[in-house]
DNA sequence: ATCGTAGGCGCC
DNA sequence: AAAGGGCGCCTACGAT
C-alpha cells in the first residue's frame, strides 16, 4: 500500500474513515492507507486536488462527513443506491451485501447479539471481513472491527466490490443512463441530509417559549400543575354540555358518542365534518379550539422544545428516500410544524432565508413523465390548469381537482365527468397513470421515471375475504398511480436541492430545510439576492438534468424572508 | 409492562 | 371542490 493517492477527476474512489484512527481509500485495483486522527483534514485536501466521485457504505460515512464539513458534491453511497433498487427502506450494509452476492438472508449473522454460547467453532479468521458462509462479519459492519488504517483500506475495497456488483443492476432497468443519473443525486441527497441533520434549522426560542405559552399555557410547574392546565383546557369545551358530564376528549369513541347526543350522528369526528357544523353549535366550535391548543401543548410545546431544540436549533432526523416512493422524511416535526408556529424558525444575526417552492409541481412532473404533447404544451405558462380547463371546457377549479383526482385515485364526486375529458384530452398521460394502476391491483411493482422500485404489498394469504380483497386491490391501484408522480417529483426536486446546496457553498448558503416542493436556504443577508437568483436558476439546471422531457417547464416562489412564516 | 393498531391531526 | 396519495407523532386501547 502506497502512502499518497494519485487521483483524478474521473475516478471513483472508495472511502472508509474513523476518527482517531485514519482513512482507507480503494481504486481499482489499488488500496492506500492513512493512519491519522483526522482523516477529514486528508479526505479535503484529496477532495480539492482532484475531487473524484467518493464512494461509500452507508449514512454513518455521510454523518462523520457532514460533521468535519468536507465539501463532497459527488458521491455514491452504496445504501441508498439499494435503496432504489430494492425499493423499501429498512436496510443494511449486511442485508446488501448478502443481495448482492445471492446469499440467503436466513443466514444473515444478527448484528448486537452477542451468541457467545452459539458462537460456531468453524468461524473462520476474525480478522477477515467476510465469513466462511459469505457474509460479512458484523465487527467489520459496525466499525469495532476497524483497528487500523489497513483495516479501513480493506473495508473500502469491500465497498469498491459492492459497487462493482451493483452498478450492473442499473444497467438492467428500462432507463439504465437515467437510473444511474437518479443513482448519483440519491446518493448526494442523502449526504445533504446528513448535513441539514447536523447544522439544525435556526430556532428563535423566545419566540417559541413565547408563542408556545399563547397556545397551550405557561408551563407546568409540576404534575398537578400540568393536570390542572389540562382539566381547564377540557372545561372549555365541557361547559356546553347540557346536563354537565365528563368526557374524554382524548377518547374518539366519546367524542363521537358525545357529539351524537348534541344530535350529530357522524362517521367518525374529522375536523373537516366537523367544520361545517361549528358555526351553528358552539360545542363543535370549543372543541375543534380545544384539538388546536391539545396538537400544540401535547406535540410542539415545551416537551418538544425541550427535546429537539438546543442552542438555536431545530435538529431532527433526516431521511432521503425513507416515503414509499422515495420522498424525504424527517422527524421532530420537521416535515409538520403547524403553520401557526413556523414564525419560530428565524435566520440568525445578519441572515436572512431564501424560500422557495415549486409552483404545481406534481401535474408538471407527470407532464415530463410522460411526454404527453398536450399536458405538456400546458407546462409552458405559469398556471397549469387555466388551459387545461379551456380545453376541458370546464372552470379552472374542476380542472384541478379533475387532475389532481386522477394522480391521486379518486373515483367519485364532481371530478368524475372532468375526468372522462381528461381521458380524452390527454390521453397519454392518463394512460400512463391507469397503467401504473393496474400494475398496483395486480400486486406488481412499479417503478418511477428515475428506476426507484416502489413495492406492493400482499393480502393476508389466511384472509379469503373477496370483499377486503378487492379493497385492497383498488388501495393499491391509488397507491402505484400516486407513487409514479409523487416519487418522480421527489427525485426531480432533490436534484434540485442538491444544485442548491453545490451552487451555494460559495455564497455561504445552506440549504437547511426541504419539505416535498419548498426549500429553506439560511443566507448572509449580504448574498442573499445572489442566492434567491441562483436558486431560480438551479431549477433550470435540474430540469434539465432530470427532466425527461425537455420542453416541460418548471417554476417556483422564490423570496428572502426572515422567518419561515413570512410571505409565500 | 410492552407492543401494535386505530383514530386523529399537522404538513406536503 | 372533495375527502383520494404520502409522511410523523399524539392518545387510547386491546393483545401479548
Amino acid at each position: 500500500m502506497s502512502k499518497r493517492p494519485d487521483l483524478s477527476r474521473s475516478d471513483l474512489v472508495a472511502i472508509a474513515l474513523e476518527p482517531g484512527i485514519g482513512l482507507g481509500l480503494a481504486r481499482g485495483d489499488h488500496q492506500w492507507a492513512i493512519a491519522t486522527p483526522d482523516p477529514a483534514v486528508f479526505l479535503r485536501e484529496f477532495n480539492e486536488e482532484a475531487a473524484p466521485r467518493w464512494l461509500w457504505w452507508d449514512r454513518a460515512t455521510s454523518d462523520l462527513l457532514a460533521r468535519s464539513r468536507v465539501p463532497i458534491d459527488r458521491c455514491w453511497d452504496i445504501a441508498t443506491v439499494h435503496r432504489l433498487l430494492f425499493g423499501g427502506w429498512r436496510t443494511s450494509v449486511g442485508e446488501i451485501w448478502a443481495r448482492l452476492h445471492d446469499l440467503p438472508l436466513e443466514t444473515l449473522p444478527q448484528m448486537g447479539q452477542l451468541d457467545l454460547l452459539e458462537m460456531p467453532d468453524d468461524d473462520g479468521d476474525p480478522s477477515n471481513p467476510v465469513q466462511p458462509d459469505g457474509h460479512l462479519r458484523p465487527e467489520w459492519i459496525n466499525g469495532t472491527a476497524h483497528t487500523s488504517a489497513d483495516d479501513l483500506a480493506t473495508w473500502a475495497g469491500l465497498a469498491l466490490e459492492a459497487h462493482r456488483l451493483q452498478a450492473p443492476l442499473l444497467d438492467q432497468l428500462p432507463d439504465a443512463v437515467r437510473a444511474h443519473s437518479t443513482a448519483r443525486s440519491e446518493s448526494a441527497a442523502e449526504l445533504l441530509c446528513a448535513e441539514m441533520a447536523q447544522f439544525g434549522l435556526p430556532v428563535n426560542e423566545e419566540t417559541a417559549n413565547r408563542l408556545i405559552a399563547e397556545f397551550a399555557g405557561p408551563r407546568a410547574t409540576s404534575v398537578a400543575d400540568e393536570d390542572r392546565i389540562r382539566a381547564e383546557r377540557d372545561e372549555k369545551v365541557l361547559v356546553h354540555l347540557t346536563p354537565r358530564q365528563p368526557v374524554n376528549l382524548r377518547n374518539p369513541a366519546e367524542v363521537k358518542a358525545m357529539l351524537r347526543r348534541q344530535g350529530h350522528d357522524l362517521p367518525d369526528t374529522r375536523a373537516w365534518r366537523l367544520e361545517e357544523l361549528a358555526e351553528a353549535d358552539p360545542l363543535v366550535a370549543a372543541l375543534l379550539r380545544w384539538r388546536k391548543a391539545e396538537r400544540i401543548s401535547t406535540t410542539y410545546g415545551y416537551a418538544w422544545l425541550d427535546e429537539h431544540v438546543h442552542e438555536g436549533r431545530l435538529r431532527g432526523e433526516w431521511t432521503s428516500s425513507d416515503g414509499a416512493a422515495g420522498r424525504m422524511t424527517a422527524s421532530a416535526g420537521l416535515h409538520n410544524l403547524p403553520a401557526a408556529m413556523r414564525s419560530i424558525v428565524e435566520a440568525d444575526e445578519d441572515h436572512v432565508f431564501v424560500r422557495a417552492d415549486l409552483g404545481q409541481v406534481e401535474p408538471r412532473v407527470l407532464a415530463a413523465v410522460s411526454g404527453d404533447p398536450a399536458l405538456v404544451s400546458a407546462t409552458l405558462g405559469e398556471d397549469l390548469y387555466s388551459p387545461i380547463a379551456a380545453r376541458l371546457g370546464v372552470t379552472r377549479d374542476v380542472a384541478k381537482v379533475a387532475v389532481l383526482g386522477a394522480m391521486y385515485g379518486a373515483t367519485t364526486g364532481e371530478s368524475a365527468h372532468a375526468l372522462a375529458g381528461l381521458n380524452t384530452n390527454y390521453p397519454v398521460a392518463m394512460g400512463l397513470l391507469e397503467k401504473a394502476a393496474e400494475f398496483g391491483r395486480r400486486n406488481e411493482d412499479v417503478f418511477t421515471s428515475g428506476g426507484r422500485r416502489v413495492r406492493m404489498w400482499s393480502n393476508n394469504p389466511g384472509d379469503g375475504d373477496l370483499d377486503r380483497a378487492v379493497a385492497a386491490a383498488a388501495a393499491r391501484g391509488r397507491y402505484a398511480r400516486n407513487a409514479i408522480v409523487q416519487g418522480a417529483a421527489a427525485e426531480f426536486f432533490k436534484v434540485w436541492a442538491i444544485t442548491v446546496r453545490r451552487r451555494g457553498r460559495s455564497l455561504a448558503a445552506e440549504v437547511v430545510l426541504c419539505l416535498h416542493d419548498e426549500l429553506l436556504v439560511h443566507t448572509p443577508e449580504a448574498s442573499a439576492e445572489a442566492v434567491a437568483a441562483m436558486v431560480r436558476d438551479a431549477i433550470g439546471e435540474a430540469a434539465h438534468y432530470w427532466s425527461p422531457t425537455a420542453e416541460v417547464r418548471f417554476s417556483a416562489d422564490v423570496s428572502i424572508v426572515k422567518r419561515w412564516s413570512e410571505a409565500k
